[in-house]
DNA sequence: TAGATTGTTAATCGATTAACAATC
DNA sequence: TAGATTGTTAATCGATTAACAATC
């Protein structure tokens, strides 16, 4: 029943993990796990996991473990999945386009309402069963219909005056892609920077360092 | 001169992220910068940026600060940018075309040379140069020119023996979008598991929790 | 020289792991 | 009851921040 006040970055970026794996052994039949199973499937520690759970509050039971089933539905819970965030995408290029079919919104709290571009030749294009719009039409479409969530599939440049406007139309996160950093601290406002490109370069000096070894 | 022997997964992970704002202070001809000034820009105290930079070497000058230009060129080259890894891509549906497409890979030290799919209607497109090869000619094309990274964008029942069919022709890195985890430590190899589907599920984590305050 | 800013050591803070009493 | 495993506190480890002497 211990309820943190806070919780860290570090518990949070694995809850997500913890719900895929939970999911999988709810798949496959499994009704119950302890922390010290769990911890080596995943490849962390018992620990861990405990701790990471109770962050939340007590959803296990001395002596036996876990309940598959119900631990899935509570970080779910935890996690929002039980409400869905009005989303508009930005960028509808080879990325915004991939990102729209390829993401299974609807089971991570996200409701794609809106798809938005700039070029010609894509506006009025179906992605999604959504027709693509004229970024000139934000303001109006968003008033009629206002998005939390605004994903940016935009080049750089053309980012720091989209985030203006969004803000202006009272979206409060934003999941971005673009190569632009959105760091200042309107309060309140979350953003996930996804940064591929930042990915890939770990990779190639892992690759590097790892073959002087 | 300061070199550790082990440079933390921390500090690693900030080092693209130096990268571009270099660049970009390069390219707006910006000569000289102090921690300070570039922690200020980066949202990071200057005691971080000094900590970091020195697990590498002291690429300042006392009482001056930092050559943006040197630094930026030494950074590329700790991070591996000088020399290209030959890579092969799993998966040539929308995630996997939206990556071959958009992803700036040269200048991230990998070298695209092989598209490989499942699909009929997929085999024999062109994709950025590249004609989408079988699956099943992934043991012969790696023998003539074999890669040392694997871009995995298949769906997560294709992929544990994807991987392993991967590890037998010499892959050393992976760079996986698809659901699943690789996580058995063959030693040597690197993964850099990207999983969206979790980055978005902490956007609404913390949309939620903002609310409640 | 005096002023500025690094490189580096020390202090603090936070996250992970270990240990164990509580309890099913 | 005895065995197992949690919830939780304490110990350890690592990362960040602060401080300052070195030096350009």
């Amino acid at each position: 029943m211990a309820k943190a006040d806070h919780i860290s970055m570090s518990v949070i970026r694995r809850l997500p993990r913890y719900y895929r794996f939970l999911y999988d052994l709810k798949e496959n039949g499994v009704v119950r796990i302890s922390s010290r199973e769990l911890s080596q499937r995943m490849g962390l520690t018992a620990s861990q996991i405990r701790q990471d759970l109770n962050c939340f509050g007590g959803f296990g039971q001395q002596g036996y473990g876990y309940m598959v089933s119900q631990l899935y539905d509570e970080i779910g819970h935890i996690l929002g999945m039980d409400r869905l965030s009005d989303t508009v995408l930005l960028g509808a290029g080879n990325m915004g386009r991939a990102i729209a079919n390829h993401m299974d919104f609807e089971s991570r709290g996200i409701r794609l309402t809106d798809i938005f571009d700039d070029s010609p030749q894509v506006i009025g294009q179906q992605i999604r069963g959504l027709t693509v719009r004229p970024i000139s039409e934000l303001e109006t479409a968003c008033q009629e219909h206002p998005p939390q969530v605004a994903i940016l599939c935009i080049p750089k440049e053309a980012a720091p005056s989209i985030v203006e406007r969004l803000l202006a139309v009272g979206v409060q996160g934003f999941w971005n892609f673009s190569h632009y950093d959105i760091l200042y601290e309107h309060p309140g406002v979350i953003v996930e920077n996804v940064h591929l490109g930042d990915s890939l370069m770990t990779l190639s000096y892992q690759l590097k360092t790892q073959r002087k070894m």
